[in-house]
DNA sequence: AGAACCTTGACAATGTCGTGGTAAGGTTGA
DNA sequence: TCAACCTTACCACGACATTGTCAAGGTTCT
């Protein structure tokens, strides 16, 4: 007896088809439990995060490569603090630069006029 | 008078190629000033985004498409709210799904074998 | 037993990403 | 004027993303 639905059922109700159950389930996005023959059993959760995933994709046009990098910034500190980071520096007027760089600046503007030298 | 370092003249400070130069300009990431005849001028603060870019996608392995989606997800509030609320939905328990949802469950479970009938 | 499922693995087609080229033509500075 | 830049617009190529389909072999249920 089958605790949740099986791949082609969730297939059916999902609007996925089994072959992206399957990739779906590869890129760590969702994965369902497995029967002790080793059948994927896609439970109500699953079942409503595969609807609510299509939609998402189809509604903002994203990729699953896109939301399975959102997941990696959401599980990974680091790496979301330093895109964070990165993003937030984008508004910034460049008088908000440090002084080192406007010395750097200048030299590098003069940089291949010493070169030729 | 050039206002800013030229397209090579940035691509030897900052490690990346002319060509990517281009390229990460048309993904949105770092865009610089123009000159009046149309000359890409990179100046202080747009090296050191590059530089940091250079950085970021070297240090965690990300691409630039990554990147340039956390930057359409900062800047584009709904979607930034459906990942994050998708991907919040992922830890939460199967208990806490609606009863419609086990209701819907249930009755998909058993709708194969009244296709049948 | 046998139909109807399921699994993994592999091959394939199309598309995008990341890069490097090259060509045709405008800009700059000595 | 002329070398040395710059621009856009292409072609190309390998790697990865997205899907489908098929094959060989287990599982389920009647």
């Amino acid at each position: 007896m089958m605790e949740g639905l099986t791949i082609n059922e969730a297939a059916r109700t999902t609007g996925w088809s089994a072959r992206m159950l399957r990739y779906v389930e590869q890129t760590g996005l969702v994965s369902p439990a497995r029967s002790a023959s080793g059948y994927r059993l896609y439970g109500p959760a699953q079942l409503q995060r595969l609807r609510t995933l299509k939609e998402l994709l189809a509604r903002f046009d994203v990729g699953l490569s896109d939301v399975a990098f959102a997941a990696r910034m959401a599980e990974n500190l680091d790496l979301r603090d330093a895109v964070q980071t990165w993003l937030e520096a984008e508004a910034r007027r460049p008088e908000e630069v440090g002084p080192e760089d406007w010395l750097r600046f200048e030299q590098e503007k003069h940089e291949k006029l010493l070169a030729v030298a």
